[in-house]
DNA sequence: CCTCGCACCATACGAAACGTACGGTGCGTT
DNA sequence: AACGCACCGTACGTTTCGTATGGTGCGAGG
């Protein structure tokens, strides 16, 4: 049986945080682990289904009130994810950037430049992703339990100060710069 | 009628190139544009049928040999693209990153600790992207045409050697420093 | 000149994911 | 008590995905 990384995204959540409703894992997710593997949030409802079915999830089914189910890892569960996790990774990370693909295009040569309009529009929303995780380090940065949590963030903190200084260049025009100081940096 | 963005790449790929076929389309984005928005290449076949069904391309069939479909733009099709690219870009970029999900899930504090074989494989991947990345730079950059491409390759550059360093510190225990020298660089 | 094999190219199709839209729930307010 | 709104869950039509398969034609080797 083929799981998929969202299955696997979802035993880990339950591994970490114990036993889960959906909207539990939802709130968990949406701006942590979910920065880094995107997905709808109803897939938080039909995935634990499914992996309830195949028995690496245990449903616990409140049958008061709010229709609510609450999932906890199963040992087959705890051994399916300890797998995946000590598995290889040959994936290399996949991106999905419209303004990237924008730029492409444009730099064709288009009719009307809107290159600068784009660059400032993405300058904005890298500064604003950019202070979000900050908040998050400041606020949790201190507690124990939120340091391994946080490295992770250090990783959305490298990306996003990337896209940040290149937008900014491509603004500026200094591309060339840009690549100068990576060469110096990272000399190879 | 909503275009899907993956139907502006293809647009935008038909314009770049002129009159394609599903094929060149595929080759032309694999190495390139494709690294900003992943899909798999059976959409190559399809997108551009529904494009041609709704007038954005023209289709011509090659009735000898090979089956083989040229598609290329029409004015609406032009159009399109054109009023894709004059507008707002609200999206942020998405990211699947197997590897971080892992390192999330690795980090609460596993068993077994898979985090030192992650890393190098990591770095070992990113290494080799870059690679790519400079060879295609170094192939073409001083071409004029392909110029425009190129600046685009950049952000792709700057994002590799960020998890890059990422990885790299993790390996190496520096995760500190990497956010000191990021502070530095980029002041707040 | 034939044919064999392999890389190239195209697509069918079942399964999975997506995302919108809707409907129930319950708490706080008036 | 009734209302309203934010919270929570899911149904369902649509799109995407990705594998698996089957043609096509060129070049190598006989």
């Amino acid at each position: 049986m083929r799981l998929s990384t969202t299955s696997y995204l979802v035993l880990g959540m339950v591994a970490l945080r114990g036993p889960s409703t959906p909207y539990d894992l939802k709130r968990a997710t949406s701006r942590s682990v979910g920065y880094f593997w995107n997905f709808p949030h109803t897939q938080l409802y039909s995935e634990p289904e499914r992996l309830a079915a195949s028995g690496m999830l245990a449903v616990d089914l409140e049958d008061s009130g709010r229709r609510r189910k609450t999932y906890s890892l199963t040992p087959e569960g705890r051994a399916a994810l300890q797998e995946w996790l000590a598995a290889p990774t040959p994936e290399h990370f996949e991106m999905r950037d419209v303004a990237e693909l924008k730029l492409f295009f444009n730099e064709a040569g288009a009719p009307d430049d809107d290159v600068p309009k784009l660059a400032q529009e993405q300058i904005r929303q890298h500064e604003e992703r950019i202070a979000v995780y900050e908040d998050m380090v400041s606020r949790h940065g201190d507690e124990d339990w939120a340091r391994p949590r946080m490295i992770t963030l250090e990783l959305g903190l490298e990306m996003e100060h990337a896209a940040l200084r290149f937008w900014t260049a491509l603004a500026a025009g200094t591309i060339d710069d840009l690549r100068r100081e990576r060469d110096e940096r990272d000399p190879r």
